[in-house]
RNA sequence: GGGUCCGUGGGUUAGCUUGGUAUACUUGUGCGUUCGGGACGCAUAGACUCCGGUUCAAAUCCGGGCGGACCCA
């Protein structure tokens, strides 16, 4: 394999493993999957290629929600001012980077309109309606929708967008109790669908001070990319009744009385598919996950002048078999050369490749080799369907102990500031639960809180451990990283 | 929030200081020879971010917009 002697496709590649911001810009490009070229910051065109990742991303949102119970609904784009200003947290969070809508056609609009920056002050002003008695509750909806945010930072494809392909759920119950219940089920939820993106992750319940605006607590989903940074891949929130209050969403419990509803909502973003890109890949680019990739296993003929045909018909018949077994196969007949079609498809992301030349037609075999180290196989056409379906399998285990591996390794636990200094990923810290402890913690090593862990296991203090900025008993242990 | 820099075929770029015919590679297209890890030959297509100013003349100088990169808070 001379990666390094060999030509490079464009005049510009960069490796991941040198430069890996600009390998990430570089890569959504060259893999089809985005086209950034769009004149508005921040809003790129997403590729045949790219979307179909994202829809595939999609449909493990949209069946973990089924399972659940939740209802897709959708709500309009545009938001009458007034609704937005009735709860102060949420506008003082989201005021400064809100569109406006101010003209319909030539004529001012009497009430300015927002493009929905999320979709709570929408769906509150209907849900009273909905909802009337006990029985209507839980009320549990979510919708896959684009939202608007007008970011002043710099923007990155997928991970910080103006335009975002956006998921959230939302749900209202009856008590407290029952709102904590969808949390742990939203918990679990989470364990599952990251589980097939195969992307270990940390919950973290979020400082206060960087609670979600309008939310009693916020609970973040952070991954650690192979750059050293988290990244936030979702949230939930618990909003009590702060909603609920302004908005009016109240019920009819059983004793005839009229309550507020306590409220949740969990939020995910095309961000996942940034942070899968980031997560599983290498300098010869991407490697989706089996449930993620757009194509799972690629087709290459490997031709001879005089004995195509045998191979071409060999060809098609191993995609009609794959394609059968509900396998995403794409044939690559196209009439270049066998190599270049092998580094296109892996920097593409392709899990695995099947080579058909005269040889394997003699022998009633394809070659299958493996995206992610290369492993060549002999695989018997007779078992064609279950061994490619093994590979597959062993192919997604590798990335997630993969990416577990990078987690654990850049995990560091201390009890003073000075032994996890200079140290990248996740750094755990005793703390005493004041805010002013953690923004010098922040300052001290360059970082940004991350929170206490949700798993109690993890969060909990042992041995009487202190704060090291205040030296007060640590209620907890809280994570810190660099983000993105 | 404050500052610096950049914008030339689809991509990467030379040219800009000192105003005058725009460079190369790559990609795309067509034909032929090839094909078990980025093939080769021939032919062909394609560009000065936008608006205004200075000038006989602007990719080049000046101002602004839009877009992008970086640094500091």
């Amino acid at each position: 394999m001379a990666d390094s002697d060999s030509k490079l496709k464009s005049n510009s590649n960069v490796k991941r493993s040198e430069d890996f911001n600009e390998w990430y810009n570089q890569i959504v490009e060259t893999a089809d999957l985005c086209d950034k070229r769009y004149p508005v910051k921040g809003m790129n065109i997403w590729r045949p290629y790219g979307l179909k990742a994202m829809k595939n991303i999609d449909k493990l949102i949209h069946a973990e929600m089924e399972h659940t119970n939740h209802e897709e609904v959708m709500f309009p784009l545009l938001i009458p001012e007034g609704l937005f200003q009735k709860e102060a947290d949420h506008i003082k969070g989201f005021g400064g980077e809100v569109y406006w809508v101010t003209h319909g056609g030539f004529n001012e609009l009497d009430e300015r309109l927002l493009l929905r920056p999320t979709s709570e002050t929408a769906m509150y002003s209907i849900f009273p309606l909905w909802i009337r008695s006990h029985a209507d509750l839980p009320l549990k909806t979510y919708q896959i929708v684009n939202t608007f945010r007008y970011e002043t930072k710099m923007t990155r494809a997928f991970m910080r967008v103006r335009e975002i392909h956006f998921f959230e759920a939302h749900t209202c119950h009856a008590d407290f109790e029952d709102a904590e219940a969808q949390i742990k089920e939203d918990l679990d939820i989470m364990k599952s669908f990251f589980a097939n993106l195969c992307m270990p992750y940390q919950a973290n319940r979020r400082p206060d001070w960087d609670k979600f605006a309008g939310a009693d607590y916020s609970i973040g989903i952070d991954c650690l990319m192979p750059s050293g940074r988290t990244l936030q891949m979702g949230s939930c929130h618990q909003y009590k009744t702060n909603f609920s209050k302004p908005y009016g969403i109240t019920y009819e419990d059983v004793n005839g009385e009229q309550k507020f509803c306590h409220q949740t909502t969990y939020g995910m973003s095309e961000r996942l598919l940034g942070g899968v890109i980031g997560m599983h890949s290498d300098d010869n680019g991407l490697m989706f996950p089996k449930l993620v990739a757009p194509i799972q296993v690629v087709i290459v003929p490997i031709l001879f002048k005089g004995k195509e045909e045998p191979v071409l018909k060999a060809c098609r018949e191993v995609e009609a078999e794959l394609s059968a077994a509900g396998i995403r196969v794409k044939f690559d007949e196209r009439d270049i050369t066998a190599g270049s079609k092998y580094y296109e498809w892996e920097q593409k992301g392709v899990c695995m490749r099947i080579e058909v030349g005269p040889r394997d037609v003699e022998s009633g075999a394809v070659m299958t080799v493996r995206r992610d180290n290369r492993q060549k196989e002999v695989v018997k056409r007779a078992e064609l369907v279950e061994q490619v379906n093994a590979i597959l399998d062993a192919y997604d285990e590798v990335l997630w102990q993969c990416a577990n591996g990078n987690l654990e390794s850049n995990t560091h636990r201390a009890n003073v500031i000075e032994a996890v200094e200079g140290k990248s990923g996740i750094l755990e810290l005793p703390w005493c639960g004041e805010e002013p402890c953690g923004l010098a913690v922040e300052e001290r090593l360059d970082v940004s809180t991350l929170g206490i862990p949700t798993e109690e296991v993890a969060a909990r203090i042992g041995g009487g451990e202190v704060c090291p900025v205040c030296g007060k008993p640590a209620v907890s242990w809280c994570r810190f990283a660099r983000t993105y």
